[in-house]
RNA sequence: GGUCCCAUAGCUCAGUUGGAUAGAGCACAGGUUUUCUAAACCUGCGGCCCUUGGUUCGAAUCCAAGUGGGACUACCA
């Protein structure tokens, strides 16, 4: 079937063409405004000149035309230099009748585009628990794959772990000189908790050492440097690389403790991954990258050892790629990781790092560089750039103790949705396990859909002091109204799925199809966008629309039994929009709460 | 200093390639249930879309300058 664009574009064409002598491509309209009658809005200032027309004597004369030549356009009216365009309620009813049975309206066939997509995100360092700021990325890198996966793309989902770095000897040299031993059994700790305990007590340690020595008549720079621990640390980083057997033993140890406690936020937040990279494993590559550039003059040899690349030309300044040393910095192993991505999936067409914007300058020089060694697959490397999550006082620092911790939020929201739903009191006949499952799947939908709502490029404000709301503009407002449509689902049993021809719609249930009708064009810029937003916002539009609907017309008790078909029809494809728009949120929603 | 990002209602946010009287939610004031789940629905209140100039038939949207906020500018990650 062809859309409503392409039939009007073509009688729009052929409209102005034939009676003004106009040809154009430049035909572009829009939704009708709610306040207005119509489905379609076509602005027509751009052709009253060539038209030598008035704007309202052109809308009427096109109105006109279309109505004569076009059997889907009903009827339309002019306002101004707008031309407000009715299709047919047959229109309409024929688009349901066509998609109202499919279980994905809306999405593309898997792996239909021929494209193959790597999707990065998370990307954790394994010195600390995770925050907030995590769970934006986490939330939003999950979401974006899903979007395209419907998108029809092949889709690889990879976390990259840095697990090795001088922050974890941090952790390692702390644990070993005050831990006493102490493990996440021992404790009843969470392994990634622990860890960061332990970075926090280095950190308090080594500023006490700065102040010392600051006492002692040096400066703070000098401090920083020549402190103890500091000094210790840099060393365990050096026996790490050379594979000292008693630093590698209690690595892999302290490391393992965090992973089970990611792997239990991962969990909890429902996501997952196809692959893990693991930086230890990466970072050699990197050298031999250096190597290549070297042999390929794109990076010079500095006079004291150190290698770097000039891109001043691109405004990005002189980096540093190797250090004097020998050893690798940032993004050395950023370019060693890239490379054997696009080595070991050789069809793979682009490569996506959900990182935040605090790295643009970072992803701008690598990107660069890659291109300067002769990747061509530079060009599909892409940062999906998000704002930082801040709090009420600012950004959040993790030494500073500000930040906030995942782990605590999602329990914190369990229990909001908890007591939320104690006190509605709508959950006779759970089970215990269908209770719990419940209440997390309410507060991941309200921290989830509260995340997502807001566009990913932009900064985002969160208030611990004032709980993540579930009324409203939320995730559990959607949650709450899938369940309502299946619940008047449950309770009309069985029911005609049979074509809609004779009935007559009303305004709310016209503006439900057109609703359903914009999703697989949102989904898809949503998908170009990278941007969950995109369909949080439509969903919630479908839900306040159909929550009106639900008001205001009966479904059960309607006489009309075709009517009464119809209407549940409706809702039934309206509760699988929500659950699919919801689903590429990476939110499940209820039948019954 | 240089580069980049942001600025819309009291608060948190929408506003697709420029289009009609700039929209939601929260908060505040009020109303709706003998009827399919009131985590809902309806009404009201609330705006120099940061400022000034420019482009255009038309600017919250594009351009320039300014103001305010933020990030980056490591041989950290």
């Amino acid at each position: 079937m062809n859309n409503a664009q392409d039939i009007l574009f073509k009688s729009i064409q052929q409209g102005l063409s034939e009676l003004y002598s106009i040809s154009t491509t430049n035909i572009s309209f829009q939704k009708t405004r709610k306040e207005f009658e119509g489905d379609f809005t076509l602005v027509t200032f751009p052709y009253i000149k060539d038209a030598k027309k008035s704007p309202e004597i052109l809308g009427q004369e096109l109105g006109n035309y279309l109505q004569q030549n076009n059997a889907q356009v009903k009827s339309f009216n002019v306002v101004k230099g707008f031309l407000n365009i009715s299709l047919n309620d047959s229109f309409w009813l024929n688009y349901f009748n066509a998609v109202k049975n499919k279980s994905n309206i809306g999405y593309k066939a898997p792996n239909s585009s021929g494209r193959k997509v790597m999707v990065e995100y998370s990307s954790p360092n394994t010195n600390k628990p995770l925050h907030l700021g995590h769970v934006r990325n986490i939330v939003l890198g999950y979401s974006v794959a899903q979007l395209l996966a419907a998108n029809g793309h092949e889709v690889i989902k990879t976390n990259l772990v840095n697990d090795r770095g001088i922050h974890i000897c941090k952790s390692m040299l702390a644990w070993q000189k005050f831990g006493n031993g102490e493990t996440p059994q021992s404790t009843g700790l969470k392994g990634d908790h622990l860890v960061g305990k332990y970075y926090v007590v280095f950190d308090k340690a080594y500023k006490a050492e700065i102040e010392t020595l600051v006492k002692e008549g040096k400066t703070k720079e000098e401090a920083e440097k020549q402190a103890p621990l500091i000094l210790e640390a840099q060393k365990m980083l050096q026996q790490w690389e050379a594979g000292n057997p008693e630093v590698v033993g209690l690595w892999k140890t302290m490391n393992n403790w965090v992973y089970d406690g990611f792997a239990i936020t991962y969990k909890e937040l429902g996501v997952d991954f196809n692959k893990t990279y693991y930086e230890s494993d990466m970072y050699l590559l990197g050298k031999e990258v250096v190597q290549d550039g070297l042999n390929k003059n794109v990076f010079y040899k500095k006079e004291n050892g150190s290698v770097a690349i000039d891109l001043t030309k691109e405004k990005l300044d002189e980096k540093i790629v190797l250090r004097a040393d020998g050893t690798s910095v940032y993004i050395t192993q950023d370019l060693g990781t890239a490379i054997a991505r696009f080595r070991e999936f050789n069809s793979l067409n682009q490569l996506i790092y959900t990182v935040g914007n605090e790295q643009d300058f970072h992803f701008k020089v690598l990107f660069s560089i890659l291109e300067k060694l002769g990747y061509d697959w530079a060009r599909e490397c892409y940062h999906l750039s998000y704002g930082m999550v801040e709090l009420p006082e600012g950004k959040m620092k993790s030494r500073e103790g500000t930040v906030v911790d995942a782990d605590d939020l999602l329990k914190g929201m369990f229990e909001t949705a908890k007591a939320t739903t104690e006190e509605l009191g709508k959950v006779e006949g759970f089970t215990q396990t269908e209770l719990e499952n419940l209440y997390h799947l309410v507060s991941l939908g309200a921290l989830k859909y509260f995340i997502l709502k807001v566009d990913p490029k932009k900064k985002m404000l969160f208030d611990p002091k004032e709980s993540i709301d579930f009324n409203g503009h939320t995730g559990p407002f959607i949650q709450y109204t899938h369940a309502r449509i299946k619940s008047v689902l449950r309770k009309a049993g069985e029911y005609s799925t049979s074509e809609i021809e004779t009935i007559q719609v009303n305004d709310i249930e016209r503006e439900l199809i057109k609703s359903v009708y914009d999703f697989e064009a949102v989904l898809e810029e949503a998908g170009q966008n990278y941007s969950p937003a995109l369909i949080a916002n439509y969903v919630y539009e479908l839900t306040k629309l159909y929550n009106r609907f639900y008001h205001d017309v009966t479904i059960l008790k309607e006489e009309n039994q075709r009517l009464k078909e119809f209407r549940l029809q409706l809702s039934k494809c309206c509760a699988g929009v929500i659950a699919n728009g919801m689903n590429l949120l990476g939110i499940a929603v209820p039948e019954r709460m």
